[in-house]
DNA sequence: TTGAAAGCGCTAACAA
DNA sequence: TTGTTAGCGCTTTCAA
């Protein structure tokens, strides 16, 4: 059985294609009374319109414009990397990508970014948020000129942003906690946070998730106080050495944000049989090695492919208004070990 | 700057349409010559064909069958739900599905089936296979008959299958033993494997993946003799029952089948705060329930949406004779704990 | 071996 | 308010 056509429903209906066109696309100049027909047709046949087609026939191209932080952050590289590697792909179905970076925990520099790209005109606008009202306002800025803003990786709620695209990051730090607490429990101790800045917010929910599960459900270790590492692997590395020297019983380490490099290389100083177990986040090529010589427990992971997929469905959709799937932008937090590496 | 166009391409090589279409599609019928100019003009221009207005001029129809097993197994529901409802998504790009069920574990009734299906004369097979030369022959035979057969979730090697799709199980298996390995370390005792039957191909190889690391990274951890439960709740439940029973040191358990709900009832027959540390499969109504309530603590996955959709693209490939990607088909191994449930 | 022309399902300018 | 018609980029007869 072929599939209705455009022409069976104007058939059916005893209209023109013209004015099932018109009716598809919800634009007016059609009398209600053809309206219902033309619906009822649509009913009755079970029509639906072959997207690709459409599109063909109105050659729409989207433009969309992503902003992501600079700086020697891996995760962050790849994503971009990512981004760019889509691009090539996503023309192939009209949509045109082009991609800023901006200094990394700079809102300023961020802000400023947002406002300059809302001259390009773009059809939509992906971010990675950084939180500050300037950031908010940029982004409302955007909003007020019909341009659709979606967050990626990092949210920015209370905002004029769509959607956001990223994983529940309260839900990775719980994540996180529920396999370093269940890793530890053999030798109870100290746990020790890294984090990159409380000025981003995956970073903070990452840190409310952890922290409520190992409370709740792992009393028996203690929580030190954060290490602040800017995602910056030197940083990281010297904080790190410091808080292992100063501490006999660390059994557990969760990094939240970047610089694993760093954390491994710290590591280094502790004897092979007694180093604490390690949880931290985005599979790249330093943690993977750290994964593989037995530095690293578990990475959790979040699918770059997807989200940055994801982030231009959603942009298409927004722009023609079409539904959005509960759920869409969802990304799941993927858990690795060293053999189930991909 | 628009893209290029197949009329670009034929106004520079100074060909028609109709030429540039054959040289494009590698139809013959066309002198080396022309060919080579045409070939200039593509190299030229950056032409890349629109792959959407290529379909919708060609109207072609893929023709797929699915062979499931049937049963109570809710991960095969869930699959054989996932593959209709993909169904439906797939007749936009002009692809149709059908689905037969077969008796699970019963190599007899699966060849059966596929040698049935090859008087349909559809364009490409997925199978979920077991291991038996009868079924081998069957697939051979499709493949006489110029019909692509992939298998699914559970693979067929050294058959006349063009491809797997699922995961890598032996990985699987690995990654069971290196969660509960983990897991167990505070509390060193008596491990259980329960399978499902050693006759489908991704039980044997997580059973050895799991006895892999199991041995070389927690010897102090002792293997039981595995529980075969044929995926099935009832079986599983009367004979974990029995091993709870006998042994009273068990501190983990691996369910690397079906019948989750089983071992879930059979646990119960443990006081909570003694109960062992358990990972299974498949994230089913009953697993998660298991993991919500901290009977279970975590579940690999196979991602089924993926894989269906991996069936159908891989299908789609080998019917165009186009080229597969390498690791096309290969699906990652999800983990999911409480806190990470989607 | 090559080309002209019709058509895939949908949209949009223009005419009525 | 409605219809006619010419495309979008590609494929495919059919004829040359």
């Amino acid at each position: 059985m072929r599939r209705p056509t455009v022409h069976d429903v104007a058939r059916t209906a005893k209209v023109s294609l013209a004015t099932v066109d018109r009716v598809l696309n919800g634009r007016e100049g059609v009398r209600p009374s053809t309206q219902t027909r033309v619906q009822a047709a649509i009913e009755a046949l079970g029509f639906e319109r072959d997207i690709s087609a459409a599109n063909l026939s109105k050659k729409r191209v989207y433009r969309f414009h992503f902003v992501l932080p600079d700086g020697p952050n891996s995760f962050m590289r790849n994503l971009d990397a990512e981004v760019r590697r889509h691009a090539a792909f996503a023309l192939r179905d009209r949509t045109e990508i082009s991609v800023t970076v901006v200094p990394p925990f700079d809102t300023r520099a961020l802000a400023t970014a947002l406002n300059g790209i809302a001259g390009t005109e773009p059809d939509g606008v992906a971010v990675v948020a950084s939180e500050a009202s300037e950031v908010r306002e940029a982004v409302a800025g955007l909003k007020a000129r019909g341009i659709h803003v979606v967050t990626l990786v990092s949210d920015l709620p209370l905002s004029a942003r769509s959607h956001f695209v990223g994983i529940d990051n309260v839900s990775a730090g719980r994540t996180a906690a529920a396999l370093l607490g269940r890793f530890c429990r053999a030798r109870p101790g100290k746990v020790v946070i890294v984090s990159g800045s409380m000025l981003v917010r995956d970073h903070v929910e990452r840190r409310l998730g952890f922290e409520q599960v190992m409370a709740s459900e792992f009393p028996e270790l203690e929580l030190l106080q954060p290490v602040e590492g800017r995602d910056q692997s030197e940083l990281v590395e010297q904080k790190m050495r410091y808080v292992i020297q100063n501490y006999a019983d660390i059994t557990g380490v969760y990094n939240l944000g970047g610089g694993n490099h760093g954390l491994s290389r710290a590591l280094e100083a502790i004897p092979a049989g007694t180093r604490p177990r390690v949880v931290a986040h985005e599979l790249t090529t330093q943690s993977r090695l750290a994964l593989q010589d037995g530095k690293f427990d578990a990475i959790l992971h979040q699918d770059i492919e997807r989200e940055v997929a994801a982030v231009t469905a959603l942009l298409r959709a927004f722009c023609d208004g079409s539904e959005i799937a509960p759920g869409e932008g969802r990304v799941r937090i993927e858990i690795f070990m060293r053999d189930n590496l991909p």
